[in-house]
DNA sequence: AGGTAACCATACCGGTCTGTATACTCGCAG
DNA sequence: CTGCGAGTATACAGACCGGTATGGTTACCT
């Protein structure tokens, strides 16, 4: 049973090695001012028209790259998740493997990420905006869920305390942004200390 | 120091008794209707002519009542907030005081009031959509927050097992519904009880 | 030389958005 | 009887929405 990441880590959080699809360079700049765009300001509150203009490029391009507006929305988010694994587990590599070290090196990490993405949960505001139906960005929403969850797991070895992080690390992001707490990281790393006391150090 | 809700309840609970602006006929109708359609299907994605038309009246009245659709929206974060506060409130005052039994009944009700609405956090879904800026709505959505932070520090007696709980409920509701974890609010219990055992029987 | 992928520029389509204007009916209180 | 608040009905303004159409310009590859 793996208590830490490692060569063994499991199957569920190799998604983030998938290479990203190549894009051309207009294409880029698309996706990156539309990922700037729909993170601030939302993602049904931000037009094809201002993302071309942004870009320096025009909506032919858009449409000839990515097809529809629903679909560089789902790329924005599958980018976004990359990253943060990318971010994420760098930092994990470089620390002490002991669950504890990890686990509150996650809630490091968020904090340090969310200092300058202060528009909280990019996933969590694109369900709000997307909700029901059969939107493309959906399936990106869950993983992205599902795969914290799973690193949790991973981290402690068992699915109770991971359980219990993970509901920590979504109130965590709330209570970020929309709560306006700016402590919460800081609450949710004295929770993880004192709550869970059976976290080792090794 | 309380410990539960009583008739020492602290005075950043109080505001659940603040009477909501009285209404017209058609204004309650379209309160409701607006209502409905801004939690199912999110606030931007709701026009002002199908509330109207929903509530069986028109827009020169919703506009005659509300003054603007972000005045309507603000209004209706505020009756949400309202009606969330008298269920919760209800279900703790007919239960044991104890604070075990207290926090557990919150995620009991957290739990039944989502099973029939399963589109996650309303303020939530609402910061998502109107983020940056001067919303009418912001500020009731950071004073829902606050209040359900109020109330478990209120319940517990110590602020830093009210924080931890408080990012245990917000973790929750995300995980609940973007995440589609139908277990949340089962999981959010077990850490309640297994975590907190400093939480006596009264 | 010819083909093709990528890109730029611009105009257009039908539809929807918030908000306003006009004009009418009804009930009720002074 | 008059005035007013509430409501109905409809039309409109001006902007923006996602998406498409047309046409022209590079650069590169065979």
């Amino acid at each position: 049973m793996p208590t830490s990441l490692d060569a063994t880590t499991p199957a569920e959080l190799r998604p983030v090695l998938q290479p990203l699809p190549t894009l051309t360079e207009a294409g880029t700049r698309l996706l990156e001012a539309a990922s700037d765009l729909f993170y601030d300001r939302g993602v049904r509150a931000v037009g094809v028209d201002l993302i071309a203009e942004t870009a320096g490029t025009t909506k032919k391009t858009l449409y000839d790259r990515f097809g529809s507006k629903d679909a560089l929305v789902a790329l924005y988010l599958l980018r976004r998740a990359h990253r943060w694994r990318e971010y994420l587990l760098a930092r994990l590599a470089a620390a002490e493997p002991d669950p504890r070290t990890q686990v509150l090196l996650v809630f490091d990490a968020l904090e340090a990420w969310m200092g300058t993405q202060r528009r909280g949960c990019a996933f969590v505001n694109a369900y709000a905006e997307l909700g029901r139906g059969d939107h493309p960005a959906l399936p990106v929403i869950r993983a992205e869920k599902a795969w914290m969850r799973a690193l949790f797991d991973a981290l402690t070895g068992d699915p109770e305390v991971g359980g219990h992080l993970h509901l920590l690390y979504e109130g965590t992001l709330v209570v970020l942004t929309a709560g306006a707490n700016p402590l919460a990281a800081a609450e949710a790393r004295r929770a993880v200390e004192v709550a869970l006391p059976r976290l080792g150090a090794g």
